[in-house]
RNA sequence: GCCUGCAUAGCUCAGUAGGUAGAGCAACUGACUUGUAAUCAGUAGGUCGUUGGUUCGAUUCCGACUGCAGGCUCCA
């Protein structure tokens, strides 16, 4: 029988049937065949050795796309399952997705698998791969299934096929010895995969996510279409470790964690200026666009935690302390302060919105394991805001502040943004209607401002949804930074009200906002995104003055304090070196501009600059340096090709 | 908090199959007055994270603790 295949590009084609994924490949061509790792039929992926019956649209798909690279991956995470079963098999297996740039796959084994016997799988994996097992697709019955895994000791896997919806197609892949519980696409045979892939680490996870389960040993790998791939992603992961913000504050003298104080930061002068930049301009910014600053205390009686919510929900997580008799607590949070402000004499519906915003310090005693560098901390002051309105204000107040992030984001040099709108938990106060309309809100916010967004169902506060704003570290981790949340509880359980247009009391809406999040984590990701260069408006140092001879001395140190009296953070070198010593070393420091001053300079009142990222120099008159460089501060302007990476 | 790993000089790291440790850079001293990514010579610097145990002897082996790293969970 003859059916139509329909490709990509609208041609179609009379087959034979059956035909399959591997034959049409090969009927266009070999180079196809050979980089053919699945196909898509009506809109499904399908192995390329299973059979097609009937009509169909169809797309191969090829190793080097994503589409392919994700079938490669969780090709190899099968072949990992297969290579440990075969080495441990004494080993359950679980789950084992592919995922961005790798794969992981979860074990349950007594004994721990050490660095030692990565190599080991790996090895086995390869001889997997050269013995080109054959993949076939089975479908079985379900309680065969269960009974077939039950019996085999892999008691995760039956326990997934119970969870399976009833009317779910169970599908069995077998390659070689190994069987495993699998939707695929899978590809044709382990030969397929080559040699692009690595196991790179060993981790725990929890089974099915939830801490109260059996903790499961992850072991994870990257997969690439080849060889050269690979090393190519191995290369850059590398390199962008070199930019990592600890090792860049250790390296630029910004900032340190000693064991006394775990999670917090010790911030030296350098660290200590790029953080001063930043906070003056996001006070600068909050003011024009109407914030009023305030400043609340930082320890508070344990009642208004208790009165918020916030102590019986987080209350482990809280530092506290005892004086007097009285039981206080560190503020982990400034919300309830504020609305303390709020709630100082009357307010008119006049008066808002109402934004109230604090460069508010804050602890919070996470989890050791949490704790990452400068990013994830004990103690941290956060950009906060609240945003006292009526509820036909917050969509205007959401896309305003939307709008007011962007700017700022685009200030720092950063253009990929993520966003994710979280919507109603289970466990949540409020009415429907109320999440409803908030909801809305923030959907139409983000939908004006024409953003693509991400739903994370389920994923709000207790008290409201929200958005969230991340940003991605040099490895591509993501940090959320920016943050706006509706709030229809905290108002209402700390009293706070307004006089409406009609004499009546009413409760206001509270926003909670944030565009850094927290300092530290922002200056964590802005060093990485800069690999530690800032631009001048941000730099510690901005411009550094090295002299030649010490003939010069005097000259230099009157250029330097013309730059200072310019609003300049400038700083002298007069040290008896050479000058390619000094020019080695404050290039390290990733000093935006130095200028270097011998005879000649100190003659003609002028300045051999060398810019940051740049071999050449030019000489100038210091008025000219000084002009231009003032420009590139007050401009702000980000200079990202100068990144040695 | 959980799993795995790590902790040696100011920094980056080597080392000891158990006999109290070494390099480069930095620091200090001296010489050199220098033209754009390391001038030369010398000096000094460590209870080998803390704490128990095994041992004649522990930085090394074992345990506990603390911290860090990568994950997991959490993130008001």
């Amino acid at each position: 029988m003859s059916i139509s295949i329909t490709f990509p590009d609208g041609a179609v084609k009379q087959l034979e049937a059956p035909v399959t994924g591997v034959e049409i490949a090969d009927g266009i061509s070999s180079g196809l065949r050979r980089n053919a790792v699945a196909i898509v039929v009506n809109g499904e992926s399908w192995d390329l050795t299973r059979e097609i019956t009937s009509d169909a649209n169809i797309d191969i798909i090829t190793r080097d796309t994503d589409a392919g690279l994700d079938v490669l991956r969780h090709d190899a995470a099968h072949v990992m399952a297969e290579a440990v079963k075969e080495l441990y098999p004494e080993t359950q297996v679980t789950i084992g997705p592919s995922i961005e740039n790798g794969f992981y796959y979860d074990f349950a084994r007594e004994e721990a698998f050490t660095p030692e016997d990565l190599g080991k799988i790996e090895t086995r994996m390869k001889e997997i791969v050269k013995r080109n097992e054959t993949i076939e697709r089975e479908v079985w019955d379900r309680n065969e299934a269960i009974e077939y895994f039950k019996g085999i000791g892999e008691l995760y896997k039956a326990e997934i096929i119970s969870d399976l919806p009833e009317n779910e197609t169970i599908t069995v892949y077998r390659q070689g010895e190994f069987l495993d519980l699998c939707r695929g696409p899978h590809l044709p045979s382990t030969g397929v995969l080559r040699d692009g892939f690595k196991l790179t680490k060993l981790a725990g996870a929890y089974w099915r996510g939830d801490s109260n389960n059996a903790q499961l040993q992850r072991i994870y790998g990257t997969a690439w279409s080849d060889k050269k791939q690979l090393k190519a992603y191995l290369k850059r992961m590398e390199e962008a470790e070199k930019r990592d913000h600890r090792k860049l504050g250790k390296a630029l003298d910004l900032f340190h964690i000693q064991d006394e104080a775990p999670g917090s930061v010790f911030w030296h002068p350098k660290g200590w200026a790029i953080y001063q930049t930043v906070q003056q301009y996001m006070g600068a910014k909050q003011y024009e666009r109407g914030y009023q600053e305030i400043k609340t205390p930082q320890v508070v009686d344990i009642s208004l935690w208790e009165k918020s919510g916030h102590a019986s929900k987080f209350g482990d997580d809280m530092f506290t302390l005892s004086a007097d008799d009285r039981n206080y607590a560190i503020k982990p949070m400034n919300c309830p302060c504020h609305v303390q402000v709020f709630n100082q004499g009357l307010k008119s519906y006049r008066d808002l919105p109402l934004r109230l915003a604090e460069f508010g310090s804050c602890h919070r005693n996470e989890m050791s394991g949490a704790l990452h560098g400068i990013m994830r901390v004990r103690s941290f002051v956060q950009d906060d805001a609240h945003i006292f309105c009526t509820e036909e204000q917050i969509q205007e107040e959401v896309k305003e502040f939307i709008d007011f992030l962007h700017e700022v984001y685009t200030d720092f040099g950063f253009d990929q943004v993520v966003y994710k709108l979280s919507t109603r938990p289970e466990q949540r106060v409020g009415s429907d209607a109320d999440w409803d309309r908030a909801e809305q809100a923030l959907e139409q916010a983000l939908n004006e401002n024409n953003l693509e967004w991400e739903l994370q169902p389920g994923e709000g506060a207790f008290y409201g949804p929200k958005i969230e704003f991340s940003l991605k570290d040099c490895i591509g981790r993501l940090w959320q930074c920016g943050t706006v949340q509706v709030d229809f509880s905290m108002p209402g359980r700390l009293g706070a009200e307004y006089i409406a247009e009609d004499g009546s009391k009413q409760v206001p809406v509270m926003l909670h906002r944030a565009i850094l999040g927290s300092l530290e984590r922002f200056l964590g990701i802005l060093i990485e995104q800069h690999a530690g260069a800032l631009p001048a408006w941000l730099a510690p140092q901005q411009v550094m003055v090295a002299t030649i001879v010490t003939d010069a001395n005097d000259y230099a140190q009157e250029v330097a304090n013309a730059l200072r009296n310019a609003g300049m953070r400038a700083d002298v070198d007069l040290r008896n070196e050479k000058i390619g010593y000094k020019v080695r070393e404050h290039s390290l420091q990733k000093i935006p501009a130095i200028l270097c001053i011998g005879k000649r300079e100190a003659e003609e009142g002028a300045v051999a600059v060398r810019r940051f990222g740049s071999k050449q120099q030019t000489v100038m008159k210091l008025e000219d340096f000084i002009e231009q460089f003032h420009v590139e501060i007050s401009e702000k302007q980000v200079t990202l090709n100068n990144i040695e990476s």
